[in-house]
DNA sequence: GTGGATGCAAAGAATTTGCAACCAA
DNA sequence: TTGGTTGCAAATTCTTTGCATCCAC
């Protein structure tokens, strides 16, 4: 239960969204190495965004430097693979996005678990914003609450 | 022009907001001091959102260490007299809020001008939350984009 | 008078950078 | 082969902390 992979169905997944790794980085003219595929895998395995450090301790090659992730996830992040998300604790956090439509979180405020939330709405704000004379508007929107786990914790100690 | 203040009014203006942030802190159980009365002054009198730095250099008396400001800004914004925010810039910036109603940002992706955004819709949102399960909900939410001034740049090169 | 606040200097932590070795194309 | 990428170590930069002094109460 500990490093084990679920074996039932992964292998042939694990090669074909390597495959689709390889192909985005090539159609941005990007070198395909270790470093870069096992850290997209890392974020495409994770559901929550992940901090830099979460990310090189999730590394399969635990000889890649610290260094190659903060550069690999600038690189990400300046070609739009990768979406930066600050929650308002110390670190920022990071998530794939190239596969999945815009999308917002709700983080718990004690046991720090991530949901998102699809969103719609905000569109009639961004149209508002246009008509003000701003062209190229994106947002972005992070709740906070407590869950409702946590919220029971307090209630009544133990469920 | 450099480092005058307009005299009009501003000194019957001066004087009743310095009382209104004795009142605040001492409200709190903090004590007065110059640096902290001087940074409240700063954030009040500056509609924009402020870096550490930025307040830091438009302090009245230049002896007062960063130190200060960064403890001072810590302060108040566990005092939540204070909101963080982040940009997605290098820095954090802050702003005052004791005496503001809950509000957003748009950022000029360029000139990085900030607008306030007065919003309320986003209160459905957070109801639909609530019935997932969540409690003591906030959210935080920033627009990016192109304000008329640098599309127009862009457009005909000088207005 | 006394405990909290400040200035100064030093420490700490996150991130970036220089460079030689390495490797993808 | 060649220029981009990486590992390693050092440098930067932002932020925090220790401590003596100062000052608000």
């Amino acid at each position: 239960m500990t490093a084990q992979k679920n074996n039932t169905k992964s292998i042939s997944d694990k090669e074909f969204t390597l495959e689709e790794f390889k192909l985005i980085l090539s159609s941005l003219s990007q070198r395909i190495t270790e470093p870069r595929l096992d850290i997209l895998s890392i974020l495409k395995s994770n559901h929550n965004p992940l901090t830099i450090s979460e990310i090189h301790g999730k590394l399969k090659n635990k000889k890649t430097d610290l260094a190659t992730v903060y550069r690999t996830i600038n690189l990400f992040a300046g070609l739009r693979i990768v979406n930066e998300i600050d929650f308002k604790d110390e670190f920022k956090r990071y998530e794939l996005i190239y596969d999945r439509h815009h999308h917002h979180h709700i983080v718990c405020r004690k046991c720090r678990n991530v949901e998102n939330v699809e969103t719609c709405m905000l569109d009639e704000l961004e149209n508002l914003l246009k008509k003000k004379g701003y062209s190229e508007i994106s947002h972005s929107l992070e709740f906070f609450g407590l869950c409702r786990n946590c919220r029971n914790d307090s209630d009544m100690k133990s469920a």
